[in-house]
DNA sequence: CCAAAAGTGTTTGACCTACACCCATGG
DNA sequence: CCATGGGTGTAGGTCAAACACTTTTGG
């Protein structure tokens, strides 16, 4: 087992890593996070907060070698024992500490133009959705929130318990040792620490960045984004997947209001809300909203169906419109 | 680099072996090509042959360890200096021993499931289409026709040149010598020599079966190709992928009656007409038809307009219909 | 002439869009 | 009482399913 120690010209012999990486969205980045700044903020831009909502996504800090300095996705090797899905789940909860509301596999890439050199690598992409609740959860791995896992996903095993050492991925290439790589974090004084006043002190090598100013990311990451960004839009227009981002209760408002942001347009309150009643996955709770300056709207809850496997998960390419 | 002979407790600790399987479709083996019986043919059934067409599946006789003897799909683990799209079309061009006509990332399945005891083992699942034009051609692995790669899916490299030497996928370990790696196919008949005449014997260790009618498979691979099967389904609805079952050249009846054979339903000739001509991506070459009992048909053509990449390419549950 | 498939036209209903309009609440 | 968003109603357009009908060939 001394593989970890092969030299570069011997590595083309072994066999590929086989690493996961996360695209997780939520609409605002948990308090206690830093809020990571790509530098490239305009003035009059459209930075988050000039009314409708944004996407965020969590990365962390390389402290390794090949990108060191650099953010990357979360992400890291699969384990012997592990299913996919359940790395993908386990990077999650290791960089924000929180179990997402929906997880879904996005693509494999296995490209060969990083470099002769290095050890081949094949990364498969997940990406992830954070619920209001989630993010409003105070830090914690606990296994209670545990994805609700995509019924369509063929992945075997259903999702493992939670996991146990809290590893962080830092190197494509498991060199080294495989159990315990809790590699030291560089460069502590990173991002600005806690914003709100969560006392736990957060990890400066993870950060929430606006989906629209991103750093220069590490390896094909910012192509991977750019694949999920796509396809969240894309579910978001014919599924009902935005009803992740809120929490169990929800107007047909706020449902809306998501929508809009991930769609980057508006839409039509009245129409929005006949289609997404009409969709049936619906239920009222019975009670109101409370506190608005207008009209109380009613709760909603959605009903969780455990809805038949939609055909094409996965497919870059797909639509279907599943008629009646 | 001795980790091919290392024990099965050892083997936990080694990285999961990356394989691509490819679930390759056609409307009719090729016609040197062995035809698989998986024995559950029922007399009156839905064999082959009963007026509309059906989809035939080429599989691998397993001569290795796990599942020896069993069918599987074709495929084999990634070469060091090999994208994940080459993998899968230099199996196929070893299997079937043509290009197929279209290829696309269906799914990663990485359950850990297969028993704690052999190595971990990562699939990345392929789907393929296999046009008229490929099947009659004489078989041979030129890499003329090969594949129009699919443009939207992100994968690096562009499709490689021809494949070297006439590997077959026996085992999904690659244990053993991974360089030279061209396990002598037992059962010699192998991959026939040159183009030359039809008159090779064909692999028996290759058969082509009735999308129906499959034998049991090896490892998971009833769920990759139930999941191909899916995926084809539901792209054939909203895309115009049928045409890569047929030449260049087809008239619109022809493309309608594939269109049914894969969907498993009739569709108004009619309507489907418009549609298809709607699509605006049919010229006219201006021939007609000959030689049938009835009015002739005119002859289409595709015009491949390199079509944006989809926005969800791999995504199992996708719909889209993109609007005007 | 007849069968059979290629094409064309037309009706119908579903659904989506846009927009007008009433409802209920906090300030 | 008014601004604001919740919620309902309705007219017009687009599109696809269904089906009637004409056209052109081979037998």
């Amino acid at each position: 087992m001394d593989y970890g120690s092969a030299s570069a010209s011997e590595r083309q012999y072994l066999p590929p890593a086989v690493a996961v990486s996360a695209v997780a969205f939520a609409l605002r980045p948990p308090d206690e996070a830093s809020i990571g700044d790509a530098g490239t903020r305009e003035p009059g831009g459209a930075s988050p907060g000039r009314g409708s909502t944004t996407l965020w996504i969590p990365l962390v800090r390389r402290t390794r070698a090949p990108f060191l300095g650099r953010w990357a996705l979360p992400g890291g090797p699969t384990r012997w024992n592990e299913t996919l899905t359940d790395t993908a789940l386990r990077a999650l909860r290791d960089a924000v500490l929180r179990s997402p509301a929906a997880l879904e596999q996005l693509y494999s890439f296995g490209s060969v133009e990083r470099s002769a050199e290095a050890q081949r690598l094949v990364t498969i992409a997940y990406w992830a959705l954070y619920g209001e609740e989630e993010i409003a959860r105070a830090p914690g791995r606990r296994a209670d929130g545990a994805a609700r896992r995509d019924p369509g996903a063929p992945d075997g095993a259903p999702a493992a318990a939670a996991s146990t050492a809290p590893a962080r991925w830092d190197d494509p290439a498991p060199a080294g040792d495989l159990g315990a790589s809790d590699a030291a974090p560089i460069a502590a004084g990173g991002a600005a620490p806690a914003a709100g006043g969560a006392s736990a002190g957060p990890d400066p090598n993870v950060a929430w960045f606006s989906a629209d100013e991103l750093p220069p990311l590490a390896f094909d990451h910012a192509e991977i984004v750019a694949t999920a960004l796509a396809r969240l839009r894309s579910k978001t227009a014919y599924t009902d997947v935005a009803h992740r981002f809120l929490g169990e209760c929800f107007t047909l408002g706020r449902l809306r209001s998501v929508t809009e942001a991930v769609l980057g347009r508006t839409v039509d309150p009245a129409n929005f809300r006949r289609q997404a009643l009409a969709q049936g996955r619906l239920e009222e709770t019975g009670e109101l909203e409370t506190g608005s300056p207008h009209r109380p709207a009613k709760l909603y809850r959605f009903r969780d169906t455990a809805d038949a496997p939609d055909p094409n998960a996965t497919d870059m390419h797909a639509p279907t419109r599943s008629r009646s």
